[in-house]
DNA sequence: AATGATTTCCTAATGCTATTAGGTAAATAA
DNA sequence: TTATTTACCTAATAGCATTAGGAAATCATT
C-alpha cells in the first residue's frame, strides 16, 4: 500500500466512485455498499473519510464549483466589452459542464432537492458565480452597450434561467447531443433583450 | 364510516397528507409511517391505495399538471395577438403556481431527480404545456409581431427557462415574497428578444 | 530494532424504514 | 342467514445507513 498520499488517494477514489454511481443511478438508488465496493473498501471504512452518504453528496459539487469560481477570473481577464464578456461567460460555462457532466448532473438534478442546499458552501459559490453576471450587466449599462435602465438582476435571471434550462434538458436526455447546438442563435436573442435600442 | 365515497375520500386524504409532508420535509425524509399517520391509517392500508412511496410521489403532480393542461385552452381563448397571449400565459402560470405551491414544489424540486421522470405522464403533459408556447411564437413570426426568423423553440427555451428559474428560486426561498415582483419588467425584456426590430 | 501510539481497515451488530403476509371485522350481496 | 368483498389492522421480512469494537499495518521515538 502507498505511504504518504494514501489517505488522499483513497478519499479521491471514494469521491470518484460516488460521482459515477450517483450520476448513473441517482442518489437514492445508490447504496453505500455500492460506493465502497466500487472504491475497493468496506462500508465502515468509508465512514472514516466522510460523515455519511449525504456528506458525500454535498462534497462532490463543492469541489467542482469552487474550482469553477477560481477559474472564472482568469477566463474573463482582458476581455473588452460587456457583450463579449457575456459571450465568453456562456461559452466557458457550457464547456465546463460538457467536460464534467457527472458533477453537473449532481448539482443540477440532485442537489436542489436537498433540504440543506441553501446552507451549503456550494450554494454560496454558485451565487458568486452568478453575481459576476450582475457586474457584467452593470458595466453594460454604464458604457451604453446595454439599455441604460436595464435591471442587472432581472437580466441575470433571464440569462441564468436560459442556461440552466438548456443544461438541465441536456442532462435529462443523457447528453445525447451537443450543448453548443444553436447556442450562438440563442445568445443573439438574449443579447437583443439586453442591448441598447438604437432606434428609439 | 362513510359508505360510497369512502374509498375516494381516503385516497384524497392520503394524497393531501403526502403532499404536505413531501413539500415540508422533502421526499427522502418523509416516511410512509408519517404519511399514513397524518392520514389516520396504518402503513399497510396505504398500500391498498398506492403501490408505494414512489407511486405516491408521481401521482401528486400528475393530477395537478393534467388539470393545468385542461385549463390552459380556456385561458388563452379569445386573446388577440401573440404578445398578449404570451403575457396571459405567464401571468396565468405564475398564478397557478402561487395557488398550488405544494404541487409546484414537488414538480420543481423532487420530480426531476426521479429516474423515471422522463417516462412519466407528467413529463408528457409538461411538454404539451410548453408546446403551446411554440405555437404562440410561430404565430408571432407569421403575423409580423415577432421577428420573422425567430426560432420558436429557442424562444420557448428562453421563456421557459426564465419562468422556471424565477419559480425555483421562489420555492427554495420558501415563498417568502411575491412571484409577481418585477414580473412586468422581466416580461418586457423578454419581449424585446422576440419582437420584430422595426428600426432595421 | 523494539515499543507504544496512531492510522486504516475489517466483520458483525444495531436500528430505521419500505414493503408484504396473513388475518379480522364490518359492509354488502345472495 | 350465509357467502363474499372491502377496508383495515398487527406483525413479520428484508434492505440499507450507520456504529461498535477490534485487528493489522504504519509511524514515531527511543
Amino acid at each position: 500500500m502507498a505511504k504518504n498520499n494514501s489517505k488522499e488517494h483513497t478519499r479521491e477514489r471514494i469521491i470518484n466512485s460516488a460521482k459515477k454511481l450517483f450520476s448513473e443511478q441517482g442518489y437514492q438508488k445508490t447504496t453505500v455498499v455500492d460506493i465502497s465496493k466500487q472504491a475497493g473498501l468496506s462500508e465502515a471504512a468509508l465512514y472514516e473519510y466522510f460523515q455519511g452518504k449525504e456528506d458525500l453528496l454535498l462534497t462532490i459539487p463543492d469541489l467542482w464549483v469552487s474550482e469553477l469560481l477560481r477559474d472564472l477570473d482568469e477566463q474573463l481577464f482582458g476581455i473588452q466589452g460587456s457583450v463579449n464578456k457575456l459571450r465568453k461567460y456562456l461559452w466557458w460555462y457550457m464547456r465546463r459542464v460538457e467536460q464534467a457532466p457527472l458533477d453537473a448532473k449532481i448539482v443540477y438534478l440532485f442537489l436542489k432537492t436537498n433540504a440543506n442546499f441553501l446552507s451549503t458552501e456550494v450554494y454560496s459559490n454558485v451565487k458568486q458565480l452568478y453575481s459576476y453576471l450582475v457586474e457584467i450587466f452593470e458595466e453594460g449599462c454604464k458604457t451604453g452597450e446595454m439599455k441604460p435602465d436595464l435591471n442587472p438582476r432581472l437580466a441575470r435571471d433571464i440569462f441564468v434561467g436560459t442556461m440552466d434550462h438548456i443544461i438541465t434538458r441536456w442532462l435529462l436526455k443523457d447528453m445525447s447531443y451537443s450543448l453548443f447546438d444553436n447556442l450562438e442563435k440563442t445568445f443573439k436573442l438574449l443579447v437583443d433583450a439586453f442591448k441598447a435600442n438604437h432606434s428609439n
